[in-house]
DNA sequence: AGTCAAACGGACGGGGTGTTCCGTTACGTT
DNA sequence: AACGTAACGGAACACCCCGTCCGTTTGACT
């Protein structure tokens, strides 16, 4: 079972459980979702076991290691719903969730992963759901596009999980640009905007 | 060693070559790149070893697979390329790739592979460099915006590939809309165009 | 220092995958 | 019909994964 939060741990429980959340963290982030658990344990200097002790199962380790990520997803919308202007707050969250998502292919993974049973659909659903007002709002102000809907910013997320590069830096890049081109096509009344470097990616020289 | 095509392959051997081609696209395009070699056998109705002596190695089976699709890219290029109207040309490529794409999974995912050494790399190039020239007949007609580049459409084919949902139907309308989104942000002066039905994805009810 | 339960980690079982070995089958030719 | 070989397929190999068991270590408290 896993080790309540409230019962005291002893210190070299609780200093592995912290190790082993970060070294988690950072290597579903970049390297995504199928590092083996034993990996984990061994770049944290434990055995296999131990991580088990503190995560019941891989999936309970992945929520707990996301869960911060999850709250700065909402920490994002509700930034974007304070902003004045309600175009400028939606473009914000585009441009921030889709960030996040590049930087985190783990997050970005699991974010948009369809099992309505997974342990973040429901977080996400509540985040989305913030969102809703500030489309309507986007919306009545004018900016955004009367048919947009919340499952298209939700396709534009999955979309952007789909941009693979060698590094995350050039992930960065692609992603931005990315959000640019997607936000253009959001708009009612679009006017051309300048757009975010291109990204050179592997393909054809020429 | 993957048997010579211009050999003579006895009629049993050359019926279960064609059978595992068949059942392999068909396996990868709804299943994704990771159906086992073994499964594959199986549903041919020979043995693993009997796949193994028709394709050299796993990748060797992709890349025979994948052939034909390949070609039809190349097919969708060049009637690009007929149209009278570069746009027109370049908004079909951008629909009929991704809809291809859309509906095997696991050519999306070889087409875009980052690998250089990929077998489907060079055909790949191949196709993209042909639409360079659509592309700038498509800019000096003035529809395509000027800071548009190719790599702007592969980033568009990956993001195309990470829409997921349940049915190959779903994906497909997904990634219709999709395709319409991305074409609107190519425009150097958008008119605002309406877009195919948007799609429910197993998120919020709301 | 002594004690004891909490915590640990190496080894294990069960399952999966790509690929190969080798004894068996059956096609095609005489 | 007989025969040689191309072709076959089940079993085996080597590797990797998740999750658990159990004998050993070690922190914490007296």
């Amino acid at each position: 079972m896993t080790a309540q939060v409230g019962t005291r741990l002893r210190s070299d429980a609780r200093d592995n459980r912290e190790r082993i959340l970060a070294v988690a963290r950072l290597a579903f982030a970049t390297e995504g979702l199928d590092v083996p658990i034993r990996e984990i344990a061994r770049r944290s200097g434990v055995g296999a076991a131990t991580v088990y002790r503190h995560f019941e199962t891989k999936e309970a380790l992945l929520a707990e290691a996301f869960a911060e990520q999850m709250t700065a997803c909402s920490a994002v919308v509700e930034e974007g719903l304070a902003a004045a202007d309600p175009w400028l707050g939606f473009r914000l969250v585009v441009e921030r969730l889709m960030e996040m998502h590049a930087l985190d292919r783990g997050f970005a993974r699991v974010f948009t992963s369809q099992v309505s049973q997974s342990v973040f659909a429901a977080d996400r659903d509540r985040t989305l759901r913030m969102l809703l007002d500030l489309v309507r709002r986007a919306k009545e102000a004018g900016p955004l596009r009367r048919d947009f809907v919340l499952e298209d910013l939700v396709l534009a997320l999955m979309a952007n999980d789909g941009i693979r590069a060698e590094s995350p830096e050039i992930r960065a890049a692609a992603s931005r640009r990315f959000a640019a081109l997607m936000i253009q096509s959001f708009m009612a009344d679009p006017v051309p905007a300048p757009l975010p470097p291109a990204v050179r990616l592997p393909l054809t020289r020429g």
